[in-house]
DNA sequence: CCAAAAGTGTTGACCGTACACCCATGA
DNA sequence: TCATGGGTGTACGGTCAACACTTTTGG
């Protein structure tokens, strides 16, 4: 390649991902210890310096991948934080992502490997830098994307059953829905399909499992049909 | 500062601003011949790379009064964009802006020295690299926004009619509005003061003049008020 | 048999939308 | 006087929120 910016600055350019799970009724984020000085030791969102032959996306990929194994998640770009001292090592202008990840899907083990912990949201600890404002930022877009897109079903298991989903629900949004009316709107949304099976794992009558339709609601999609909840 | 980070790659990192106005009925975009190689001479967004002392906010607002000799313009981060070959020229990261310019605060002299033209978004010419991309996101993004926070003012005069932020509106969202229903809607909201005046510009009967009133918006929003049409 | 969670319908309030005529005035 | 855009009210249908009881079954 040519050199036509010669004389201009260049920066550090970083990912950083906020990782998202949901477990025992509560959301959930991967965190790590971070490796680097500075501020080794402390926990810190999964991260990584974005190299020349990557895009944004494909980095992204790249340390979802590293840090959980698993491919093809959901994965949205958030923000790019940019302020001067924002990390007290160098200058870096941070891209945040933010991903969902199935729990079960998730390797316990690699928590050895990579210092990492799934933390809940409410008893987080203090992350370094600015991780926390990212993590506010994209809690704050979580509530609204599962408003309105389906994306809530890549926090759940494959079969899950309505009670599970709403609470999931409520986790995110902080706050009850009554559960006719929760119901009601999202089997209206004729997206969800019942298995003959049912879950006995929280109660005695057990409840009936779903899963979700991607096909029917990607036509529906193309018809001008928006998910909203 | 210490060297945390050698050996890891630093980027260009640059601002491109996706500047809207409004004039005429039409939704407008400013637009500049760039002078840099490569890709010279050819309409493109305003933009700039990020120096080492002003964040990302910083660099922008630098760009809008450059090209606009105005501040405290009404401005947002977008997006960035990343892909490897986005530029021809070397790796550039991009971090997109849009902002609001009142189109009677613009100087119209300031097109001679910079080169810019304002051009009706209708009639767009077709721009470099992947900056028609950042338009149809920023477009996006914009009906979102005047959907729910009060800026479409920021493209109006201060003292406008009920009917041209109908036609804004419209513009915006391209397609036609009640205009019962759009004026009982926007005035139900109680953030508009009638003024004494009336503006006989396009009428001969006149139609009264009003201006937002930010005051009232910012106390009504700390008491949970959400701005919605 | 009882505790605990799953599952089910109705009603009233509110909001969005559709719709048609009179008003004021400059030319 | 008439053409042009400004300004006004009502009625209907759909959506949201509130609300309580029955069902199932393991222990």
């Amino acid at each position: 390649m040519a050199s036509y910016y010669t004389g201009y600055y260049k920066h550090y350019v970083a990912i950083d991902c906020i990782i998202f799970g949901f477990d025992e009724g509560e959301l959930k984020i991967l965190l790590y210890k971070r490796v680097l000085e500075p501020a080794k030791g402390q926990w810190s969102l999964m991260g990584g310096f974005l190299k020349p032959e990557e895009s944004l996306d494909e980095a992204t990929k790249r340390i979802l991948y590293d840090c959980s194994g698993l491919s093809n998640l959901f994965m949205e770009q958030l923000y790019t934080f940019g302020k001067v001292e924002r990390d007290p090592g160098e200058r870096v202008i941070s891209v945040a992502y933010f991903a969902l990840i199935r729990i079960e899907d998730y390797n316990n083990e690699l928590n050895n490997q990579t210092g990492a912990q799934w933390w809940p949201i409410s008893r987080m600890p203090k992350l370094i830098f600015d991780h926390n404002d990212m993590v506010s930022k994209a809690l704050r877009k979580l509530k609204i994307r599962t408003k309105n897109r389906p994306v809530g079903f890549e926090l759940l298991p494959r079969r899950f059953t309505i009670p599970q989903l709403q609470s999931l629900y409520e986790a995110i949004h902080r706050r009850g829905f009554d559960k006719r009316n929760f119901r009601k709107k999202i089997l209206s949304m004729k997206l969800l399909e019942r298995l003959d099976e049912k879950d006995k794992e929280s109660s005695k009558k057990g409840a009936y499992l779903y899963k979700f339709n991607k096909r029917k609601y990607n036509s529906l999609v193309e018809k001008g049909f928006h998910f909203e909840i």
